[in-house]
DNA sequence: TGTTTCGTACGAAAAGTTTCCTACCTTTAG
DNA sequence: CTAAAGGTAGGAAACTTTTCGTACGAAACA
């Protein structure tokens, strides 16, 4: 099976400060500048003027839009969660397991931080996929 | 299940061009900076002394070793290729999907990257974990 | 009304990463 | 012996990313 993965070209990768601020906005949906400090700040200090300039440049390059009526702006993330994880992810199957899923897949499954009842539900999900066959 | 993962304080996380470094390492064995940065420019332009100067800041980072005895020295990768690719996985896991491995699997099971033949491998990778329980 | 608080805008400094120029030494080819 | 080719060393330049100081306007409030 081909399948040319023609990169979406919308789509950037964020670096790493951008990344904390995208979680926080996944976490809380739309938010101002003030909360997302406020929450970067629960786990590292960092100036509310930097995260502003931060957010800023998020929304020239895209990655959030604002809506400005309010004094206080409102910023969202433009694209869905998911599509930029499924992005993020698939850079880091091709650049650390040569593009193959499985074999991540496999690391995982020897992995420590793979639980007991992260294995269950795997095998129950499986069990699904195969009825949709 | 409580369980503090003391972050490793030798691993220092590579940098992006560190990483490929690293991967034409795995890839090739231990090696002189001639080498590498042949097998860099097969897919992106570099010179050499670029090349040089990475492998030799990241021998003082101590991500890898040098053997000085001949001429052309010889870079050695310190940590273990799967011991990097654990810890880039954690890191991974903890900044994508909140440690959880588990969703990291999920995310996966339904991705387009997922063969069928990935997944007959998982479910006979079950099979083997469940026997040794 | 005046002052304090909270917001945005902008530019520049600081820090991190990557690239390459230059110098100089050793080996190889002629 | 000399020139050319191929090595390492080191520093500076170029770029990218992150941080924050300063300015200034709007809102809250005493």
């Amino acid at each position: 099976m081909e399948e040319i993965q023609s990169k979406n070209p919308k789509l950037i990768e964020p670096t790493k400060a951008e990344l904390e601020i995208l979680q926080v906005l996944w976490e809380q949906g739309p938010s101002t500048v003030r909360l997302v400090n406020d929450k970067l700040n629960e786990f590292r200090e960092v100036n509310y003027t930097s995260t502003l300039k931060l957010m800023q440049i998020m929304a020239e390059k895209g990655i959030l839009s604002r809506d400005e009526s309010q004094m206080k702006h409102i910023y969202h993330v433009m694209e869905k969660e998911q599509t930029t994880k499924d992005f993020l992810l698939d850079k880091f199957i091709d650049t650390m397991y040569n593009g193959s899923a499985g074999r991540l897949m496999m690391q995982l499954m020897g992995n420590k931080k793979t639980s007991k009842e992260d294995l269950e539900a795997i095998k129950s999900m499986l069990n699904q996929l195969e009825k949709n066959v």
